[in-house]
DNA sequence: ATCATGACTAATG
DNA sequence: CCATTAGCCATGA
């Protein structure tokens, strides 16, 4: 039978994934700014700890998050990878415009 | 209940 | 620019 694991999401990581699943193509927020959207404005490092497992990289873009310093920040795929998957989508962007 | 963890942040040197 | 540090908090052991 079914052989997919269920996965279990907190109320918070729920809450997390939503808004980052809101972040437009070809645009980045910070995780500072996530925690402010869901109204934990200090739970900055728990935001980030919640895109570190998250297992839908492919729907959930949390490439599109990035430090308030202006630097890339973590990605389970590799920095370097979530640097293209930006530039990428800026250009996609472009194209479509 | 306590404790360590970490894809962070802001301030400081 | 880089390194350190204190503050921060959900989560799992």
């Amino acid at each position: 039978m079914g052989k997919i694991k269920s996965i279990e999401f907190t109320a918070f990581e729920k809450r997390v994934l939503k808004e980052v699943l809101k972040i437009p193509l070809g645009k980045v927020r910070t995780y500072k700014w996530i925690a402010k959207r869901i109204g934990k404005p200090k739970a900055v490092r728990a935001v980030a700890n919640v895109l570190r497992k998250n297992p839908y990289t492919l729907f959930i873009p949390c490439h599109r998050v990035i430090r308030s310093d202006g630097k890339i920040g973590g990605y389970s795929l590799g920095k370097g990878v979530k640097v293209k998957l930006i530039e990428l989508e800026k250009k996609i962007k472009e194209l479509i415009k």
